[in-house]
RNA sequence: GGGGGCGUAGCUCAGUCGGUAGAGCAGUGGACUUUUAAUCCAUUGGUCGGGGGUUCGAGUCCCUCCGCCCCUACCA
């Protein structure tokens, strides 16, 4: 294509056109941007880099400059200018006083003012948005020079050179050497407004990262609360497991799970709908507290709270019960709040929520599930005539598909779904405790009242975070829960529910009696990080593929 | 599943009553050694999501398909 091409390094990939078509085929942007490359090949580097040792992040850099040392150069440069001025001759001139600090740098560029010998451009990492160099043609080498004036927004550069500040103010490498480590060949979005196509951003989380720093900040800021809570079920002594994600029943929640096919075996397996059954046979075992950070998959529906697979956090304690793992959830939701907070830079621990401002440095509420019923439905939840005359005064649902009339204790849930749930205040972290025992079925009946679940639902925002039990671990009692979901459901239904033989098994063997508990991560990360839809705090969220 | 909205240049958007497509940024050429969304001069760039229809004429109206978003329904 061009005879200069054949002298640059490496010679082998310098000639190399995109496998689809001709040059005449690609989009003016993108050839620009290959010719660009071309230019850097001609100055004899490769436009892709190579390993680049000492290098420091852009706030490491940012916050290696060292003012006495900047000022006390521009001190002496001044002097001998001011020598110089004066006639000095130039063995009397004072010597240029230069400890200021050196740093080498990188990051992807985001801003590129070319003022002719002197190139300004804005580099971003995942440390800092914009960090600024300047590319001097006197003081750079000639081939950073060259560099500069070939870079395109959205190249990735290292730089390297003393930290001085310019004359308003602004940190900047004054470099003496710009080098190229990756061309962007596709045209960035626009500089300063960013990505801001909801779809674009999904689908392109790698160009999303870097042009919209709100994005970076999000999943950095998830990361650190993932880290926070490890370290703080760490400190107490639990123990971090994975259990199996392809299972053979899916067990442990109700819900409709992915199915697939093992060909070594010759089996099907289910990608898993919770890690309960597998976390409870480790109590079995003898680990005393437990935990597993992983992802959970339904195939049900996907809007602003769910993805098909979604991250849980799930925590056994054994001689817990529902109230020591409720213990556990505060503590733990209000550490993280604090790591929130922290980072976001916010007094305190109420944090904004959309228009709301919730509040985790108060002790969490903790209401009945009768007395919220109660006092929003404004009668009791045992007045079963009440209650489905409320429920057919709300419209809501009495009778299942066959026309045959839901139990009582279905009706009163499906008013207190629509009355009582909603009535919480979403500023105010909520458990909801002691769920009616037949909502209930893996849970340990109260025992003072066996209609009584011990269960707690958490609820902040108006989203339901996690439930908390108290765990059952009588095997009988299991087995015959086990027996009573699979009768009268559906065949298409009974796909979905199994009988674990093996774990009725385990708790023959004998489960110390335990709290459980598990929290949906990608909420937490959502009512933590301020953002209002799931897809915002999954780097992938499910898609349709695009065609 | 039902309802509503959106899709126009690489990005962010405007486009009136149906009259033959615009801006800013980015890009290209030129000037410029302390800029800050650099500035100044000149300038390229479009299958208006795809297909079909109505019309003398469609970005605009109708049908259909694709994709996304919101509401609602379903969902331990």
């Amino acid at each position: 294509m061009s005879d200069e091409t054949t002298t640059t390094t490496p010679p082998a990939d310098a000639p190399i056109e995109p496998a689809a078509g001709d040059a005449e085929s690609l989009h003016h942007l993108e050839q620009q941007r290959r010719d660009n490359r071309d230019a850097v090949r001609a100055l004899g580097v490769d436009p892709y880099g190579a390993r680049t040792p000492g290098l420091m992040s852009l706030g490491d850099a940012l916050s290696a400059y060292d003012q006495a040392a900047d000022e006390a150069n521009q001190a002496s440069v001044a002097a001998q200018k001011q020598a110089k001025k004066d006639g000095a001759g130039e063995d009397d001139l004072p010597p240029i006083a230069d400890d200021r600090p050196r740093v080498k740098v990188s990051g992807r560029v985001v801003l590129h003012r070319d003022n002719g010998k002197l190139v300004w451009i804005n580099l971003r990492d995942d440390s800092a948005e914009s960090f600024q160099v300047a590319v001097s043609k006197r003081d750079c080498e000639e081939i950073g020079f060259g560099v500069a004036k070939a870079t395109d927004l959205g190249d990735v550069i290292a730089a390297e050179g003393p930290l001085m500040r310019t004359k308003t103010g602004e940190i900047t490498v004054w470099a003496e050497s710009v080098r190229p480590l990756s061309k962007c060949l596709v045209p960035p979005p626009e500089k300063r407004a960013g990505l801001s196509d909801v779809e674009t951003r999904y689908r392109q989380r790698y160009v999303d990262l870097w042009a919209t720093p709100d994005s970076m900040r999000v999943f950095k800021l998830r990361s650190r609360l993932i880290a926070a809570m490890r370290r703080f079920l760490d400190e107490r002594g639990f123990i971090e497991v994975e259990t199996p994600m392809l299972q053979t029943q899916a067990g442990g929640a109700a819900a409709r799970p992915f199915l697939t096919h093992m060909n070594a075996l010759d089996i099907d397996l289910s990608l898993r709908i919770a890690p309960e059954l597998y976390l409870k046979r480790l109590l079995v075992g003898g680990m005393r507290k437990v935990y597993e950070i992983n992802r959970n998959f339904r195939n049900e529906g996907l809007d602003k709270q769910h993805n098909p697979e979604f991250t849980v956090v799930e925590l056994y304690e054994a001689c817990g019960d529902m109230t020591s793992v409720c213990d556990i959830t505060e503590d733990l939701i209000r550490a993280l709040a604090g790591v929130a907070a922290e980072a976001q830079a916010i007094e305190g621990l109420t944090l904004p929520f959309g228009e709301l401002n919730i509040d985790y440095g108060s002790p969490f509420e903790r209401i009945r599930y009768a007395e919220l019923f109660e006092r929003e439905v404004g009668f009791p939840m045992t007045d079963t005539e009440k209650v489905r005359a409320k429920a057919n005064e709300l419209g809501l649902k009495t009778k299942d598909d066959r026309g045959n009339d839901f139990d009582d204790i279905l009706v009163i849930n499906e008013v207190f779904e629509a009355v009582a749930e909603p009535a919480i205040d979403p500023a105010k972290p909520t458990f909801v405790t002691h769920y009616p025992a037949s909502l209930s079925p893996l849970t340990r009946p109260n025992p003072d009242d066996p209609t009584i679940a011990d269960r707690a639902d958490l609820f902040i925002g108006g989203m339901e975070v996690g439930p908390h039990y108290t765990e059952l671990n009588d095997p009988d009692i299991q087995e015959s829960k086990f027996r009573e979901q699979l009768a009268g459901i559906d065949d298409e239904e009974s796909t979905f529910r199994t009988f674990d033989a093996d774990f009725i098994r385990a708790l023959k063997v004998g489960m110390p009696p335990a709290g459980g508990m598990g929290l949906g991560i990608d909420r937490l990360v959502m009512l933590l990080c301020d953002q209002r839809t799931i897809r915002d705090v999954v780097l992938f969220p499910q898609m349709r593929p695009e065609r």
